[in-house]
DNA sequence: GTCTATACAGTGATAGAC
DNA sequence: GTCTATCACTGTATAGAC
């Protein structure tokens, strides 16, 4: 699969359609012919850009976790405290679900992986792995500084949290009165930090 | 749409059948062609057992509410505290996943939510509610009973248990690494009693 | 990079016989 | 309740011209 920052500016969009489809709508809820009336293009034009749908959704993940990467990087900048950057951290996904309650590339995709080709999947588990890993070095360090109560254990939490994240989105979209991903978070650091 | 208790013996088997399906793959991830085959009956049989797809998945989720609001009930028959009761209602997670991976039924249907018909959206948002409401009454009597901390608010911390049980069999699914509902609930409920 | 045309399998769904 | 046969349509994907 071709990394997605030597793809042209033409692909891109293609890139950016898709994203958006699979948040709203999951991999199998999509179809090149989506792509393209969004696009304005024909359907092989985009075949010609992405020769399989499951290069094109691999390539929507990919760039997914890179920009999710470049936001890590920049709470790091930003943010000294274990509290703030595990809240700057769940400004993430209250960002993404702002926009027409879109899902999580990942989460979205996540619940589908039985039905998806290879490729995706590896994008996807990596996607968590890198969260995962992130979340637990954040709150380990915030434990170690005491900013944190020192239990549960870091890596436990971080995936707690990033569960309970992912799953308000899903949870909020479809119940119509939970509160999303920005309540859940609250909650959450809440019960940590007391 | 007919209801469950009213349905022959044959599309019992019909549905428990879509019911691993949607578990597994997702509702646009299943074809009646699929269902047919487990069933192992032709497909034109599960038309005309339920004649839209829709049908049959309003159906499956149903059916899967009510089973829930059954262990609801032995719940509440067979633990008397708060924190009991949450663990017990956590290992419902727990036992769907444990057969093979399979996911919350309308924790997968949540996702789709935008693609999916307007009978089936109705079912899981009845869901959803069901759960919340019924946490939400645990947790309050829990606090109440001074068996829980009396913050964050009942509602918010039921909001935040059901949508990290449902994130944690989608995370765990797709990254392998992590511990399923079993663990997350665990981190949780341990947050919530310190 | 985009197009028209097309291949070909699968989809949800219906008609009508047994 | 199940079947064969068939429908109209959409799905992913390819060939080849511009």
């Amino acid at each position: 699969m071709k990394h997605f920052s030597e793809i042209s500016e033409s692909a891109l969009r293609v890139v950016d359609a898709a994203e958006g489809l699979i948040q709203q709508r999951g991999y199998n809820g999509f179809s090149y012919d989506d792509v393209a009336k969004l696009v304005g293009i024909k359907k092989p034009s985009i075949h010609h850009h992405f020769a399989t749908k499951g290069d094109l959704a691999a390539t929507v993940a990919q760039r997914y976790t890179h920009r999710f990467r470049e936001q890590l990087l920049r709470i790091e900048g930003h943010h000294a405290k274990a509290a703030d950057r595990l809240a700057a951290y769940a400004a993430l996904f209250e960002n993404t679900y702002a926009i027409d309650q879109r899902l999580c590339v990942c989460g979205m995709l996540g619940a589908e992986v039985n039905s998806l080709p290879a490729g995706v999947t590896h994008e996807v588990s990596r996607f968590f792995e890198v969260n995962t890993d992130w979340l637990a070095t954040v709150i380990a360090d915030g434990q170690r500084a005491q900013q944190l109560r020192p239990l549960p254990e870091a890596r436990a939490l971080a995936e707690t949290f990033l569960a309970a994240l992912e799953g308000a989105m899903i949870v909020s979209r479809s119940s119509g009165s939970a509160r999303g991903p920005a309540g859940v978070a609250h909650t959450f650091l809440l019960s940590l930090l007391a």
